[in-house]
DNA sequence: AAAAATACCATAAAATCCCAAAAAATTCTT
DNA sequence: AAGAATTTTTTGGGATTTTATGGTATTTTT
């Protein structure tokens, strides 16, 4: 099973756009980095999206490669092909983690979803997400809200019997 | 069938948030690390979840495999899976049991569920919790007090006659 | 030249490692 | 079965390393 990213975290954004990327998704990237070895700056793949999406979706080496396999897959020309091309292939930004641990956020990407002094990291299994703090949370409540609306005993767990998933 | 959690105990939190993992629970963690072996540290899994949950819920390497599998299982973007992977990867903490069996607890996941100097270990199954002593009673209470309103000869045993177990 | 991106250096806070001693549980011996 | 010896567990403190963050200088791009 492929490694997972784990946790989550705020984070400082300089007046650069330099973030720390907290140590343990750093450890992620790295293994899934299959270029990586020490000292060489580990890379990742920043997938921003259409202008309907409000946080960055950073995609290990691995990971990308894994989706990449998949679109060579569909028939060229067909519009599964060319959504998932713009998407992966034009709205996203490669690049890597320098020797400190972190990672520059060029303006035209801090702009999108709109991110000033702090960004909010949150895992998502095999990738994991930075997002506007107060967007997140607004996220986040709108989740447990619907979850609070749920019978008293109920249980995310009972996802998992589910089949296929709603 | 997986290996189990059993018992419960009170355990002495010092100002770095170290806490000894009860003998018998270490035992169980080492077996359900497919990786560990003599010497190695035992990894493990937290689980804080949302702002409503007040205890920590510990998961072995294997029962949060399993968990994984399931959510993998859910459709993409659905409303089960974003959900669950909000709790279990992003609200959720991995960590492993120095060699003197001992955890680390962050101060922010101390703080989630309010403990300082001592710290409640209780098993669930595949699963142990780690509770704020006074919150633990209290739960424990309400649940007593649930089974003494229940008629003279209320066996709990019966719940296992449920379809399910709603 | 101005702006943006990159490299280099520096530091406080936090997490980790290492050593050591009580306390408790287990085994051994008589 | 009782006491002695040994091992395991629990707990404490200091030293070291890693992490997160800030600043300045240098290079590259426009």
């Amino acid at each position: 099973m492929a490694r997972r990213f784990r946790g989550e975290g705020l984070q400082k954004v300089d007046a650069k756009g330099r973030v720390s990327i907290p140590a343990l998704f750093r450890r992620v990237i790295e293994a899934c980095d299959p270029n990586w070895c020490d000292g060489l700056p580990p890379e990742l793949v920043i997938v921003y999206g259409d202008s309907r999406r409000n946080f960055l979706e950073c995609y290990t080496i691995e990971a990308i490669q894994e989706v990449d396999r998949k679109i060579d897959q569909l028939a060229r020309g067909s519009l599964g092909r060319k959504t998932l091309e713009r998407l992966f292939h034009g709205q996203s930004f490669p690049t890597s983690i320098d020797d400190t641990g972190r990672l520059v956020l060029p303006a035209r990407l801090r702009q999108k979803i709109n991110i000033e002094k702090e960004a909010y990291f949150i895992a998502a299994g095999d990738t994991f997400q930075i997002w506007n703090p107060e967007t997140y949370e607004a996220d986040q409540t709108k989740i447990e809200q619907w979850l609070h609306e749920q019978p008293e005993d109920f249980d995310p767990l009972s996802f998992l019997d589910e089949d296929g998933g709603a």
